[in-house]
DNA sequence: CGCGAGATTGACT
DNA sequence: GTCAATCTCGCGC
């Protein structure tokens, strides 16, 4: 059964099948719940990303499968998660049908469970909001690293799971634009984000210039 | 408050 | 060698 914009729809491995703007849409308002470290922490789902695959300029997979990114070609379901800029890890819950590399990339979050243990492993950020606004801050709150590369998010025995339903937030609460940090790509409106909510990161308009480039 | 640049490692060309 | 689905700090207004 097809997911609908403005139905809820239990969250199966099916559902997550579907092309990857329509999960990643319906993935608002779910919940990711991380046991890592003995602690449990969990974040209610407030901005999401779409990714496609070998169409997808910006995608990890447009260029095919490699040591990498061989997950997101993979069963929808599965946590993708990798390291970039030297120093960050970002998740992404692996969607549409086998093989075809898409994926949502989970950009932002309200900590809903285990806000302490959050505090500490964000103990940079100033307030509460902060814990989990940005696809990095995220995944650092959740305590996801690489080891958490490959989890079955549908298994209930794993330290990472999905939980919730599918469209749980209204259409006319859900907001979208362009993708962010992209250099290519990011014409699409591939953003998702809860309307009104604080804990969504701020948008910056893509193409920053990097430094070093002499003028 | 907003903008600009550095940090720091690995994957891919 | 270059660039990356980012974050944070510092400076200038």
């Amino acid at each position: 059964m097809p997911l609908q914009a403005d139905l809820v729809v239990r969250l199966s491995r099916s559902a997550l099948a579907e092309p990857s703007a329509v999960v990643a849409r319906a993935l608002l308002g779910a919940h990711v719940l991380s046991t890592v470290g003995g602690a449990q922490v969990a974040v209610r789902l407030t901005e999401v990303e779409a990714y496609g695959g070998a169409a997808d300029p910006a995608s990890h997979a447009y260029r095919g499968p490699t040591p990498r990114n061989e997950t997101m070609f993979g069963p929808a379901g599965v946590l993708y998660v990798y390291f970039t800029y030297g120093m960050h890890w970002c998740a992404n819950v692996v969607s549409g049908p086998e093989g075809e590399a898409s994926a949502v990339l989970l950009r932002a979050g309200e900590v809903t469970h285990g806000v302490e243990v959050a505090r500490l492993r964000r103990a940079s950020a100033k307030a509460d909001r902060d814990l989990a606004r940005g696809p990095a801050r995220l995944a650092a709150a959740l305590g996801l690293d690489g080891g958490a590369l490959g989890i079955d998010l549908l298994d209930e025995r794993q330290p990472v799971r999905l939980e919730g339903a599918l469209g749980s937030v209204a259409p006319v609460d859900v907001g979208s634009g362009p993708r962010v940090g992209l250099s290519r790509g990011g014409d699409t409106p591939w953003r998702f984000w809860v309307r009104d909510d604080p804990t969504v990161s701020q948008y910056r308009p893509g193409g920053r210039n990097r430094g070093g480039s002499p003028a």
